[in-house]
DNA sequence: TAAAAATACTCCATAGGTATTTTAT
DNA sequence: ATAAAATACCTATGGAGTATTTTTA
């Protein structure tokens, strides 16, 4: 089991409805998050919704591990958020790549809506290639995730574009 | 954030060693789990381990997080004990694919052996193709995954073997 | 110089997507 | 008739593998 199926069960319990837990809240489709919800009761071998036609409606099993799930999850941030403060990193920084094309284009307003939205994260900015250590190992969060035009997206491992 | 990551991190924390724990706890090659744990420091952004040429060491972030990981792991496998008995699930059923070259040949000697390790859990045993409703969504645990020879293996969300 | 970790790829399992069908109201 | 869930099938992300190189006690 994953913290992602927890993550996805709470939104799918709290909604009572897999479609709009889907589009509204976790943003993946219906059939995917159906499947994944699937896959984790027959992973713990417990029914935990009760599928009707117009809904989904938890069963006691299913009541009683919602509450388990969000605990998981609390537990699990807190967790993070406690082992960050010892580190010391009371800001967190965001490394995105950075291409030609786009600069001075798309990343001002980009940077600036971001900084806004998220005060305590750091962006830094990087070109590529370049000597920069963290090109190694970065995790380029924004960079759009585009099914249609398969030159940009998120590319985990390899060069950032 | 996974629950695997998790498992990954404890392993490492409690050998000390990232080879080690690889080959003989999780059973995964050295790199991948490298890369799991880089990977989980940088999700983090923060370093919970020190890189020696002949070890590893947990930095003191890393001797919290080991701590927390390991509640977590627990409050999981809890949480999912805690909702199985409430579905009225003591014993585990596990359903496993049968096909015809090995009935008789490995299949009684698997399932004693098995059995015995895991006294809670229940076999069943499958012929395939079958009208059996658990055909459609059961996973199949056993089925070793084989890398050389491509015919076998767990086959997720297809026809069981 | 011998271990342990890091790097560089390759591969494939599976999460996620689109299209469609089924189901219950 | 409609809205939600299930099913079928496809794509491609990223976890895991093998081979190799770097590091340092």
């Amino acid at each position: 089991m994953e913290l992602r199926h927890l993550r996805y069960f709470v939104a799918v319990a709290e909604m009572e409805n897999v479609s709009r837990a889907a589009m509204q809240r976790l943003h993946v489709s219906q059939p995917s998050l159906s499947r994944q919800i699937r896959d984790l009761e027959d992973e713990m071998g417990v029914q935990l919704l009760e599928r009707t036609a117009k809904s989904v409606r938890l069963t006691e099993a299913g009541r009683a591990f919602l509450d388990e799930a969000r605990a998981i999850l609390k537990h699990t941030d807190e967790a993070v958020s406690k082992v960050r403060a010892i580190a010391g990193k009371s800001q967190t920084e965001l490394h995105i790549g950075d291409w030609p094309l786009a600069t001075g284009r798309v990343m001002p307003s980009l940077l600036r809506a971001y900084q806004q939205a998220m005060p305590n994260t750091k962006v830094k900015v990087h070109d590529w290639p370049g000597r920069d250590k963290h090109c190694r190992s970065a995790r380029w969060s924004i960079a759009a995730r585009d099914h249609s035009s398969s030159a940009q997206g998120k590319r985990a491992r390899g060069a950032p574009v």
